[in-house]
DNA sequence: GTGTCTGCAAATGTTTTGCACATTG
DNA sequence: CAATGTGCAAAACATTTGCAGACAC
C-alpha cells in the first residue's frame, strides 16, 4: 500500500502516466490518499483541500479525478448513488454498513487465495475477468467512533 | 427466482407491505421486472413503461422505486454512477463489464457455498455480516448480442 | 514558446420536494 | 371518507462543458 509518497514520488507517477505534475493535481492526489478508507465523492475532495488551497475549483476537482481514475492512480469505488473513489488501487473487498452508509476496506489474504483459486478453474464464456472483489453487507455493531465525512445518500 | 407474478400476486406482495396497489406501483413493479439483468436507473423504468402508460410522471418513478427498496420488494445495485435497481432480491453476484458498462447476474452455488462456509469462520469484529456478494470486472470478449438499454455513465 | 491544464460560469443531467388533486381500501 | 399516492413544476443537487488565460516543461 503507497500510503506515504512523497511529492517528488508523486510528480514522478504523474509524470509516468504522462501527465504534468501540476500543483492542483498533487493536492487532489494527497486529498484521496489522506481520505483512504473513506471512499471520498469529488465534492469530498474538494472539501478537504479547499481550506489549504482555496483557489482551486470544484470543476477541476472532477476532472482531476477523471484524469487519475483514466491513469490508474485511482480507481472508482461502486456505490449506491454518487460517484465515489479510492486511493487503493490493488485488489481488496469492501464492506457496506447499511447503518452508516459508510464503504470500509476489507483485506484478508486467505479469502483473496480462496477466490483466485476458484476463479482459476471456473472460466466464464464469453468474458475476461480482470478482478474479483467481494463486497460484504451488514451493520457496525460497536459504538460509532469515526467521523463520517461522506454525505450519505438516501 | 419470483419471474412470473402474476397482477394478482403483485398486488398481494403490495398489500403485504403495507402499500396500496395502485396501477402506477404494478407497472413499475412490472417494469423492473422485465428490466431484470439490466439493473435499470430510474429514468430506464421510465422509458419502459412510458409508451404504454404515458400519463405516469418520472417523480412518481422515483417515488415508487425508492418505496419498493425500504419495502424489500427490490433491492439497489451498486454501480459507478447514477442509483441503479434489481428486481433479484436473492443473493447473487454481478458482473461489471469494463467495455458496455453492462452489470450482468452471476450466479453460482459452489462459489456461494465456498463463501458461506469461509464467513461461518472467519467473524469480524465490530460488524455483523448481513449478506456476501462478489462482484467481477472484466470485459465481454463475445460479439455484443444484447441490446444495453441502460445509459452508459461515464 | 507551445501544448496542456485550470478557473469560471453556464449548461446539462439527476434526484428530491411541496402541494393540489386523484385514488385506494 | 380517510389516508395514501400521484402529477406537476420548481428546487436542489451533481456533473460536464467550453473557452480564455495560466502554467509546466
Amino acid at each position: 500500500m503507497q500510503q506515504n509518497l512523497t511529492r517528488d514520488d508523486l510528480r514522478q507517477r504523474l509524470t509516468e502516466g504522462g501527465l504534468k505534475a501540476t500543483h492542483q493535481r498533487i493536492v487532489v492526489f494527497e486529498s484521496v490518499m489522506e481520505l483512504h478508507g473513506h471512499h471520498p465523492t469529488a465534492e469530498d475532495v474538494y472539501q478537504r483541500l479547499k481550506p489549504a488551497n482555496p483557489s482551486i475549483s470544484l470543476g477541476t476537482v472532477y476532472k482531476t479525478l477523471d484524469t487519475f481514475v483514466e491513469t490508474g492512480l485511482i480507481k472508482r469505488a461502486l456505490s449506491e448513488g454518487g460517484k465515489r473513489y479510492d486511493a487503493n488501487t490493488h485488489t481488496h473487498n469492501h464492506i457496506f454498513c447499511s447503518k452508516t452508509k459508510e464503504i470500509v476496506d476489507f483485506e484478508d489474504a486467505e479469502l483473496e487465495q480462496l477466490l483466485k483459486e476458484f476463479f482459476s478453474k471456473r472460466k466464464l464464456d464469453n468474458f475476461e475477468i480482470k478482478g474479483v472483489s467481494v463486497q460484504l453487507t451488514g451493520s457496525k455493531v460497536e459504538p460509532d467512533k469515526q467521523i463520517s465525512i461522506t454525505r450519505v445518500s438516501k
